[in-house]
RNA sequence: CGCGGGGUGGAGCAGCUCGGUAGCUCGCGAGGCUCAUAACCUCGAGGUCCUAGGUUCAAAUCCUAGCCCCGCAA
């Protein structure tokens, strides 16, 4: 399916909305305020209220918009009376939506010429959802990157229009990946609007039957449970941090887990999964249910997030004890 | 006024309930020991106990206000 009601050359300037909500969304808007084409509109999410003590927050990208004075909009929902007019009103070419954070009614969809083009961050269509970036990593994917596609009225299922492919270090965490796939994301909004402009644009449709799903992380995500095995277990903590970030209990605190390994060498008797195993003075070693993990960073409930090392120092623990019991 | 934990030598913590000599695990410096280890032994330096008031013969500890860090929740 093609929505593009122009497949001839624009060669003027294109005129944009931005829909866009977090931190992600900031590199494609500023790359869009770098390039010749007018940002004339920004949508993004209402403010909310967040953090410690419940003060009422921007949206990363209002932050942005503001900044560059862009006439911003924060419809509480898309479907109320006068959205549509009000986008209507900025006379759009393109509407580039980068993480808003909202399904998009058709009649937003079908608003502009060009209609509305997307960065989602994972190579479609595997990875459609909420949390791509996360999930590659959870899962042992080598590698991962970012897709720009025409919005359908289904999830993360239009027509792929570019992508941009990027190895997933060894080292890389949620936060590490997700900063690198903003910043390519915006590259390949920016080349994206550029075929636009140039007439190539080339659209195809997802092979449906490779396609997978992210779904949005719930904090009980983050939740260990000892049983799975130790790979497993590294994966999902590299991948969740900083966010749910991975999480068990010491003496009925909250302990987050930001990074760990698997440990190959293993002492005999395997105590149950959760069980200290071993401690030195710079390493902690816990059961699981396939094989050791040493953990690196962690922090305590109400604590500062502290290399393993520093924790011990004053935290003394001994093996046996269970964690997450 | 959303709920809660915390600020103590360079690091991480205890001490606070029940005011009265600054403690623990490290790190740092000097020396010793060892084939060797994130090893061990001896000695040592280093602290306005977040800030400002208050109570008291006496405050890290009790009271008041403020600043800063963090967890939950969103």
């Amino acid at each position: 399916m093609s929505d593009l009601r122009s497949p001839s050359p624009h060669p003027r300037p294109l005129r944009l909305v931005f829909m866009g909500t977090p931190e992600f969304a900031v590199p494609s808007l500023q790359t869009l305020l770098e390039g010749e084409d007018l940002v004339v509109g920004v949508v993004t999410q209402p403010d909310q209220p967040s953090g410690r003590g419940m003060v009422l927050h921007a949206p990363p990208v209002k932050v942005l918009a503001v900044a560059h004075h862009l006439s911003v909009f924060q419809p509480a929902r898309l479907r109320e009376p006068g959205v549509l007019a009000s986008l209507q009103a900025w006379q759009p070419d393109l509407i580039a939506v980068v993480a808003y954070g909202k399904m998009l009614p058709q009649a937003i969809l079908a608003l502009s010429p060009y209609g509305c083009i997307n960065v989602h961050a994972s190579l479609l269509p595997k990875y459609r959802g909420a949390a791509p970036i996360q999930w590659a990593i959870a899962c042992g994917e080598r590698e991962t990157g970012v897709t720009t596609m025409h919005i359908s009225e289904r999830m993360d299922a239009g027509d792929i229009l570019l992508q941009k492919t990027i190895t997933i270090a060894d080292d890389d965490t949620g936060g590490t990946l997700h900063d690198k796939l903003a910043v390519l994301g915006a590259e390949a909004l920016r080349e994206t609007l550029q075929l636009v402009k140039s007439g190539q644009l080339v659209a195809q449709p997802q092979d449906e039957a490779a396609a997978t799903y992210a779904p949005l992380l719930k904090k009980e995500d983050g939740r260990i449970d000892w049983r799975q095995e130790a790979d497993t277990l590294a994966r999902r903590i590299r991948a969740f941090n900083p966010w749910p970030s991975a999480y068990t209990t010491l003496h009925g605190k909250l302990l987050k887990i930001f990074a760990a390994q698997r440990e190959r060498s293993i002492p005999h008797p395997a105590p149950p999964p959760g069980t200290v195993a071993e401690v030195t003075p710079v390493s902690l070693v816990v059961a699981t249910g396939a094989g050791y993990l040493t953990l690196s960073e962690v922090q305590l409930e109400g604590k500062k997030r502290l290399p393993i090392a520093e924790f011990l120092k004053g935290y003394h623990l001994t093996p046996g004890l269970v964690l997450g019991a």
